[in-house]
DNA sequence: GCCTATGATTCCCC
DNA sequence: GGGGAATCATAGGC
């Protein structure tokens, strides 16, 4: 599962880095009849809109019904000379260069002509270009008609996904008045799930199955640090990555460490006759009854593995699920 | 809505 | 490069 810090939104502008040079070199390939072709280098931002600084910025598809005659007349001419490919070209630059301020004043711009629209309204690199814009101007509703009313290939998913995500987290979190953390961004994300146009609709494992498992605990409690080679051979027999097979055994010793240390806490609060009340109701961790895994493995004692996991404890025992494995440590001398 | 289990990731240290 | 600690992300139970 690709968990982790989840996907993060790159910042709006990351200055001339490799995108741009590449953007750029794109750019140049695609206006490369003359150097005056370009949409950009025709009509520079400060020569058709004259008065934008004075202007909120519009998205494309909402500018044609709010425009005056004016701005028409001022406005629809002269990108009507550019194919939707090279508006798509000049959107693509704009975005990777980071220039969303710009780029947002270049989809204002675009031609407002029936024909010329519709064709525009049909190129990914503008509708993603229109989603970004309207993404950091923060007009969610926008974004949210664009992404769920339009297909999207999966070189735009990543960054569409983050940002459907992104605008959701902080209409929750405008909404609560406060930061949200993991718990309430999942149940954003289950209150809105990905549209399928930005989704290829794969779900990852969350869990892996019971028979892998299995094998891991197995193989965990005669070592609980195996050696590149075992984790691969644990790999093949698991059908996980070694990769896996490392994080799983990483995430078990933690977990053992975890519940060990708050196991000799439990015992020092509750001292030596609490510890006999237990043992007397056959409740104390040396007592409980073994998991399956835990006599599954005749060849190494729970507790010897316990003592490789931390050092200086002694007695385990263990509980359900795959904490089977974790350490309940008991004082060797009340053991 | 809260809590727990669990896989994955990041950061730091050796 | 591997281990530990902290944390995130996800799924599911209550």
């Amino acid at each position: 599962m690709a968990a982790g810090r989840g996907p993060g939104l790159r910042p709006a502008s990351r200055g001339p880095g490799r995108g741009q040079q590449e953007g750029e070199r794109r750019h140049t390939a695609a206006f490369t009849r003359t150097s005056t072709e370009s949409p950009l280098e025709l009509y520079p931002s400060h020569f058709f809109l004259p008065n934008f600084a004075d202007r909120p910025v519009l998205l494309a598809n909402s500018a044609p019904t709010t425009r005056s005659p004016e701005d028409l007349s001022m406005f629809q001419l002269p990108t009507l000379n550019f194919s939707p490919e090279q508006v798509a070209s000049v959107c693509e630059t704009l975005e990777e260069t980071g220039d969303i301020e710009r780029l947002g004043r270049f989809l204002w711009s675009l031609p407002v002509a029936p024909g010329a629209c519709e064709a525009i309204n049909k190129h990914e690199s503008i509708l993603r270009a229109r989603a970004v814009v309207a993404f950091h101007t923060g007009n969610f509703r926008d974004l949210y008609h664009i992404l769920e009313n339009h297909k999207f290939t999966k070189d735009s998913h990543g960054k569409l996904q983050a940002m459907w995500l992104e605008a959701h987290y902080q209409e929750a979190e405008k909404l609560r008045g406060r930061p949200l953390g993991p718990v309430d961004k999942y149940r954003v994300r289950k209150k809105f799930p990905l549209p399928r146009t930005i989704w290829d609709g794969e779900q990852k494992t969350h869990c892996f199955k019971e028979r892998t498992r299995s094998l891991l605990r197995e193989w965990y409690l005669q070592d609980p640090y195996p050696n590149p080679s075992k984790k691969r051979e644990l790999a093949q027999a698991t059908g996980l990555t070694p990769t896996q097979v490392g994080n799983w055994f990483k995430n078990r010793r933690q977990r053992d460490r975890a519940a060990a240390a708050k196991n000799r806490l439990q015992h020092q609060a509750i001292g030596p006759s609490g510890m006999r009340s237990l043992s007397e109701a056959g409740l104390t961790p040396h007592s409980s009854a073994e998991s399956p895994s835990t006599a599954a493995s005749p060849t190494t004692s729970v507790s010897s593995m316990a003592e490789r996991v931390d050092t200086g404890t002694s007695i385990l025992s263990v509980t359900s699920s795959d904490s089977e494995c974790d350490a309940y440590l008991a004082d060797r001398g009340q053991g």
